[in-house]
This record gives structure tokens, C-alpha cells and sequence, in this order.
DNA sequence: TTAAATTCTTATCATTTGACAAGTATTATT
DNA sequence: AATAATACTTGTCAAATGATAAGAATTTAA
């Protein structure tokens, strides 16, 4: 087995998740297969139908849509290890509207919607797995819509930088500001404001 | 059978989202009792654990948290037909932190999550259901985000007005300002600058 | 039906954030 | 190392939204 074939990230992931043996989640990433990305190159791109799912070993991801005058809106930004996928294309079949795109060098494990359903279908820990998968991802989403409707820009700022300082070592700032829903020049000024923190 | 059991309007959820036998659907829902509640009640409330999912059939309602300063934050408006659940508190067991309240007189269908956990396990049209609600519903809270991210409130409140005409029929403007993110007194001054469209 | 409570609107002023432009710092390319 | 490209900061002014208060309209309760 080489290096790149080790999948400890990936099999303790569903662990640190989900109490499940050791047998089940090797028989549920038998057929995951690895591969690399260089920083900024695209994953998937916006328009077209995720055919894989994807999990992220290493490095720093986002997402992002253009919007009516074609700048792009940073949607998510992802820290590895994490699952990254636009659930909606890949289980529907639709276009993505979202492109994403890795800021630093990246590490992989992909499979298909077959392997998936296999799985799905036919291990009931999987399942479990999956769902649970699909009940934090919400409630992460549920608590940042709630932010940007109550908090002001400054608190977002000031709670992001206490809950992923690693972002801010590897990911541009005008990418942190998007996703924060403000200007890169708003964000300049907020850290101006708050550096004495 | 009494109107009240009348599971039409259940039964028919199913069908609309994904083509499913209707033996299948009765056996799904076989386990669902109906109740009611009247407007401003609260169907479930903030610190506790949810220990039903929900089936809101006839009605509007409205969850909120409350902010530092004891404000209500408008979080999500439900119009009938849909399922309204805290997801990571019925399947991880935990206080949910929002409060589930209706907005008008409501019908439920209700169970218990032994019985989603029997059908999930058993039933695999249902495991894909479920699989495609928390899909669309992660779609619909993703596209919420981003209109956040980078819409104006005035924007938002156009394309709120278009696409649920319904709910400023019948729910107070008050929450429909917290729901889009501003006061009330801001959305009334949208509403004067926007009532020549 | 009247009184009280709630919702909605409007006005004024303050704060937050955006748009634009210029300049500096950093990173990538040759 | 030099150049170009990109990222970041700062300043100025404008636009969007919030806070507060007062009054009008509507709904609810007695």
C-alpha cells in the first residue's frame, strides 16, 4: 500500500463521527479512490452535475457563486478533514450553481453515486452516518444564517477568528471577508477596529 | 374514519416529492396521529429536547431565537404543507435552541423518532425520502444564505413578496421583517419605496 | 362597544457598511 | 533580481439600515 492509498484520515473521520467498527468503515471507503489538487485549481465546476462525492483529506477549499455583476460570493469555506460536496447536484443530478475550488494544495477521496447507494442501502451504519452527516451540516448553515441575520459584521469577524483562527493563516482575507458577507475593504477596517483584542 | 384522520394531505407530501407506491405511504405514515393548536401556541419550545417530528398540514408558523437582548430573531416561517423539525435535536437528542410556534390556528400529524427509525431501516423508498427532505431543505437554507451574503434588504423582501405571496396575507409583517434580517420599522420603508411595483 | 394591547407607519438622527480610488505590501513569474 | 500580478490598507463620501420615539391603524379582550 503507498502513501497516498493510506486512508486513516478518512476511516477515522467516520469514526470521530459515529460509533461504528472498524470492519464497516472499511467496507464503506473500499471504493474511494485518492487524488491531488494544485491550489486554485477547481473541483467542480459551477453548471454542471456532481457525478462524485468528495471528501477532503488536506489542505483549504471554498465555494463560491457569481453573482448578477460576476463577482464571486464565497459560500463556504472548508477546513480538512471534511466531506465536500453540493448535496443537491450530486443526489438529484442537477447542475450546480456553486463552483468550488481549493486555495491551497489539496489530497482527495472521491466516490461515485453508486458506491454511495450500495452503501446506503445496504449498511444500516452508513445510513446513520449519512443522515448524521446531513444533520450537522444543517445546523452549522442554521446557525450561520442566524448570525447574518442578527449580528453585525464586526461580531461575525470576532467569532470566526475565535472558532477557525487556521482559516486566517491559509486562506486570503478577501476570501474570509466574502464569506463574512462583507467587502474586503469593510473587513480591513473592522481588524483596524478590533486589533487591541 | 373521522375528518380529523383524514391523511390525504400527509400522504400526498410524499407523493409530490418522490414517486412512491401508496401502499408504501400508508405503511410510512401509519404511525402518525393528528393534533391541533391554536394560534401563538407553542409546538416546541427552546431548551427542550424534540422528541416528535412534525407534520404541519394546515397552517403558518414561525421558529425564533431569542438574542442577547432577549429579541426574537425570526429564524424560519413554515407555510402548510411541510414538515417542520429541529433535526439535530430529534436525531442527536439535544435541547434545541429555538422556539417552534404557530402563527394561526394549525394541524399536525405527529410521531415519535422509534417510529422514523423503523421505517428508515426498513423502508428503502422512505430512506431516500428522508434523504431527499434534508436535501432540499439544506438547497433551500444554502440559497437563504446567500441571499444574505449579497442581496440588499430590499431585494430580498422583493423576491419574498413574489415567490410567498401568501405569508403577507397572513403573517405579521414584524416577523416577516425578522425573518429577512431587518426591523420592522426598516421593512415599512422598503414597502413605501417598493409599493409602486 | 369600549378600552387595551399590538401592529404598522413615519420622522429624525446615528451607525454600519459599501463604492471608489490611491497607495503599500506581498506573492508569483520571468 | 526585476517585473507584474495580486492582496491588503486607508481615506473620503454615499447609501443602507438601525435606534428611538410618536402617532395611526388594527386586533384582541373585557
Amino acid at each position: 500500500m503507498t502513501h497516498q492509498e493510506n486512508k486513516l484520515v478518512l476511516n477515522n473521520f467516520f469514526h470521530s463521527l459515529f460509533p461504528i467498527e472498524k470492519e464497516t468503515v472499511e467496507k464503506i471507503t473500499k471504493n474511494f479512490t485518492p487524488f491531488k489538487l494544485e491550489k486554485n485549481s477547481i473541483l467542480l465546476d459551477k453548471e454542471t452535475v456532481s457525478t462524485k462525492t468528495y471528501f477532503l483529506e488536506k489542505g483549504y477549499m471554498a465555494s463560491f457563486i457569481l453573482n448578477e455583476d460576476n463577482d464571486e460570493i464565497i459560500t463556504n469555506i472548508f477546513t480538512a478533514p471534511c466531506f465536500v460536496n453540493d448535496f443537491l447536484s450530486f443526489f438529484k443530478k442537477e447542475p450546480t450553481k456553486e463552483t468550488f475550488q481549493t486555495i491551497t494544495d489539496c489530497t482527495f477521496w472521491e466516490t461515485d453515486l453508486e458506491t454511495v447507494q450500495d452503501n446506503f442501502h445496504s449498511i444500516s451504519q452508513f445510513r446513520e452516518f449519512s443522515r448524521l452527516l446531513f444533520v450537522i451540516n444543517y445546523h452549522n448553515l442554521n446557525d450561520r444564517l442566524i448570525e447574518m441575520i442578527s449580528q453585525k459584521a464586526e461580531t461575525r469577524y470576532l467569532k470566526l477568528l475565535k472558532q477557525r483562527p487556521d482559516i486566517f493563516k491559509h486562506v486570503p482575507l478577501k476570501i474570509i471577508a466574502s464569506y463574512l458577507g462583507i467587502t474586503d475593504t469593510s473587513l480591513s477596517r473592522i481588524r483596524r477596529d478590533t486589533s487591541h483584542f
